[in-house]
DNA sequence: GGCAACTAGGTAACCGGTTACAGAAACAAA
DNA sequence: TTTGTTTCTGTAACCGGTTACCTAGTTGCC
């Protein structure tokens, strides 16, 4: 392992020069430059990173801490962060805090030292306790959580008015009674997601408690949702999904009931999933730029770093757009200008 | 910022004395232990992992190199890796080379002095360029790449026997006319998928040189091979696509030309893609444990890291298993044991 | 020629930890 | 009491770079 010492008496200078020459500093003559680098080059030299941070005291590192690492959805934060990382030759070092609680202090104070920054999307940690194990001097940007009190930016999508759309196009097309499956009680998506859905069906609706069946963003619970629907015998005539794979499960398990969508009951979801599209008949859905999510952090992280001062109040709301497919009568099929972009396409 | 020098300090021991205490070494006494870590607790100190990794010479990450980011095909194989990392308190940095070559040189560089051990993905990076970027004194383990002259370990899919098995599936089944729609011609998967297709051809259908057309992996690629058969009028009863997103372009396009899956045509895929088991008909598909695939690489190279000698020969390959399902009619709709894992779904 | 201003490059301190080595204290054995 | 052994703690070197400061050599100007 070749270091700038082994380079420096190759190349017949001190160290200092060496690492000058190779940092392109002025005060170097041409031709001991043209020496160094010969070195370098000669000996295969690889600055080390790490020795580099400690003393510039920047690591070139963003932390990513998430709670899980399933499905396109974390795949697709991480893939807008390193879009925009990547541009300002930033790395990405990866923590998961495996969904508890106890790990995501530890996932956190592992990330001293080793990055200059930290995006943190902490769904069910409390805003009390994640000021415990932040470090104030560390710059932070929050996905998708608003922890107001902490005053740190955040970036997080409009759960809220998506819900309230996407009810209101329900009702707009006819629905009468609208069934809402819920996500999971702690999670603040879900919860903002039930209160837009609750307060359109009060003011759109008229109804003051409409049906809200329970949920975990598993496929599985909207196909229990779709059985006790279809048990129940609820007067139904369209479900607004938390989610998209709620809605999947519900509809494979409607379908295998015999109930026609969006015939007998409507459905709806919210995220878009690349699966959302190709379902028969195609999910109508609140679509989310989940990759805007993790880019628009990383942008407000690097503005950070490069020395403005942000707060909760520079905080970035996406809006979801709604997108109507078959499964409220919007649309058949797949339609044509709706593939799946081709760049990147993997086996 | 505190220090371990703080930490001494306000102890009132030395800095050794405050690194043994904090790192449980046997030699320090009950009381001095005490005060150390009440200093600790006191100010909040937490090591400096960049500083600690100086010294230790070893950093406990593991540098992941990968040729993109889209996809569920990635994020799957992260998780695996995640998996194991986590257990042996490794962390992940993430290298995307962004699919060109030359940036596979820089992000393999930027990882000296970061990380302990690499897991490289180089799907189209020739060997001999590889070795050339790769420092031999760090242990490496390669994703789905057969670098046998570098005697490298590696884990790979066995893309041969599977394609192999999938032609003799689809040929049992009674179909005489089978395409394939090929993947980029550069890349080995696809390249062994088609010699698998062509030598299950030749051996079972006593086919010499079935048609094969050009594609790319994407979705849009398989569309244009479902116009290209139905407007050539070829004489085709099944078609094998060498990944499933092309399978789900294709069935897309035959459905919109009036052509029945699996009535007129049957189709396969390979991967197994969530997708493949929502569409309509379900998609028959060579299904790939890509977790496994992370996290057995991930384990080999924690192997190496342990001290063990793990060349070429230590290869794991992975075989798929073939998964009938509706488009070659093995069965209708989503199966009821098929739902996708209930585990930390997320919106 | 003499002095100031500037430049290239060397010396050494430093980043924040770890640890080899040495010294001091405590205790046991002679 | 003296010496040997053990146990705890401190001093300082080190990991591999960067950079403040200093020196020596040039050049410029009066």
């Amino acid at each position: 392992m070749t270091t700038l010492r082994d380079v420096a008496r190759e190349a017949g200078v001190s160290v200092a020069t060496a690492s000058r020459a190779i940092n392109g500093h002025s005060n170097v003559t041409a031709p001991t430059k043209a020496a160094v680098l010969a070195a370098v080059k000669k000996l295969n030299f690889v600055p080390h990173s790490g020795a580099r941070s400690l003393t510039r005291r920047k690591t070139d590192t963003v932390g990513v801490i998430l709670p899980d690492l399933f499905g396109e959805f974390f795949s697709e934060i991480i893939r807008g962060i390193d879009l925009v990382a990547h541009e300002s030759g930033m790395h990405l070092l990866l923590g998961n805090m495996h969904g508890s609680t106890h790990e995501t202090a530890a996932a956190i104070a592992a990330m001293r030292g080793r990055v200059d920054g930290l995006l943190v999307m902490p769904p069910d940690v409390k805003p009390e306790l994640l000021s415990g194990y932040l470090d104030p001097a560390l710059p932070t940007v929050l996905l998708n959580y608003d922890a107001g009190s902490l005053d740190l930016p955040f970036v997080a999508v409009d759960n809220y008015h998506g819900a309230y759309a996407m009810t209101e196009a329900l009702l707009e097309r006819g629905a009468q009674q609208v069934v809402h499956i819920a996500g999971p009680k702690h999670n603040r998506d879900a919860r903002d997601r039930q209160r837009g859905f609750a307060d359109a069906m009060a003011k759109i609706a008229k109804v003051q408690s409409p049906a809200i069946l329970p949920g975990d963003f598993s496929e599985e619970s909207g196909a229990q949702a779709a059985r006790l629907l279809v048990q129940g015998r609820l007067p139904v005539d369209a479900v607004f999904a938390a989610n998209d794979q709620m809605a999947v499960g519900l509809i494979a398990e409607l379908a295998g009931s015999g109930v026609s969508v969006p015939g007998d009951i409507m459905v709806a979801g919210f995220d878009d999933i690349p699966l959302a599209r190709h379902l028969n008949p195609s999910l109508s859905t609140m679509q989310v730029n989940i990759d805007r999510l993790g880019s628009t952090a990383m942008m407000m992280l690097l503005r950070i770093l490069r020395g403005e001062t942000l707060g909760a109040a520079s905080a970035t709301i996406l809006t979801p757009t709604l997108v109507a497919r078959g499964t409220t009568g919007g649309a058949v099929g797949v339609a044509a200008n709706e593939k799946t972009p081709v760049v990147g396409a993997r086996p």
